[in-house]
DNA sequence: CAGCATCCGCAAGGATACTG
DNA sequence: CAGTATCCTTGCGGATGCTG
């Protein structure tokens, strides 16, 4: 998307309103296919990288390191290397990151749901 | 993305554990940066076409409408055209796209005091 | 074990022009 | 007004090989 500081649009009186959106921040954050995925694997507490890659067998390595980054730039959470031989990382979430169980929670109780209305499968990570 | 049908990892016993996973089924359908904006206009309720597009000045035409037909046939909203000139064209969230709004509310909820927490500015949609 | 570097194909998405 | 159609660029993301 081409960067645009500042947009507008009008109200019925023709005055200038500003676009908020909450919604947007969010996905600015936790936008992408994978990023929500790997929170809820981290909601169920501190897990090292292998962990995470066995638990999400179809995201590639690189993906998932260049979205662990981002999340830790975000703040949504913290990685721990133990500085051994073989190397020792922990993946945790940041009070942000667990905050963010309400959305993720949200998202599970949809999903049991409509699966049932539609009578289908849950799917694989 | 590769398709791939099944996957497993194993257990602490070594039983084939398939990874289930409700997210990767929400995301399925709302994910993407634009899906979850769209569905946070309409529930406010129904709008035209052009309201949706005004609300949102970041979208492309292209998109707005590729997303709209994409949630149209995730069930997640209808699609209502009165046959008149020039074109009156709404759209309504049906039963499982208004029941998104716990996690759309969820997003917003969070999002509010994230952008308090990190003192920034609430994006423009 | 937990990454990083590089190459590269392909599809997502932008820009523009046109239409019922 | 509410879209289509077409072209074209960008960058996502896969594959592979290497390292502290």
């Amino acid at each position: 998307m081409t960067k645009i500081k500042e947009s507008s649009t009008y109200n019925a009186n023709r005055e200038i309103v500003l676009q908020e959106c909450p919604v947007t921040y969010v996905m600015n954050k936790i936008g992408g296919h994978w990023k929500p995925i790997i929170l809820y694997h981290l909601l169920s507490g501190s897990k090292r990288y292998s962990e995470i890659k066995r638990a999400m067998p179809h995201i590639s390595e690189k993906m998932l390191i260049q979205h662990l980054k981002q999340l830790e730039n975000d703040n949504l959470l913290t990685r721990e290397a133990k500085p051994v031989v073989p190397p020792y990382v922990t993946y945790t979430l940041t009070e942000s990151g667990k905050e963010l169980d309400s959305v993720i929670k949200a998202m599970s109780m949809w999903a049991f749901k409509d699966m049932k209305r539609n009578r289908v499968e849950e799917p694989v990570c």
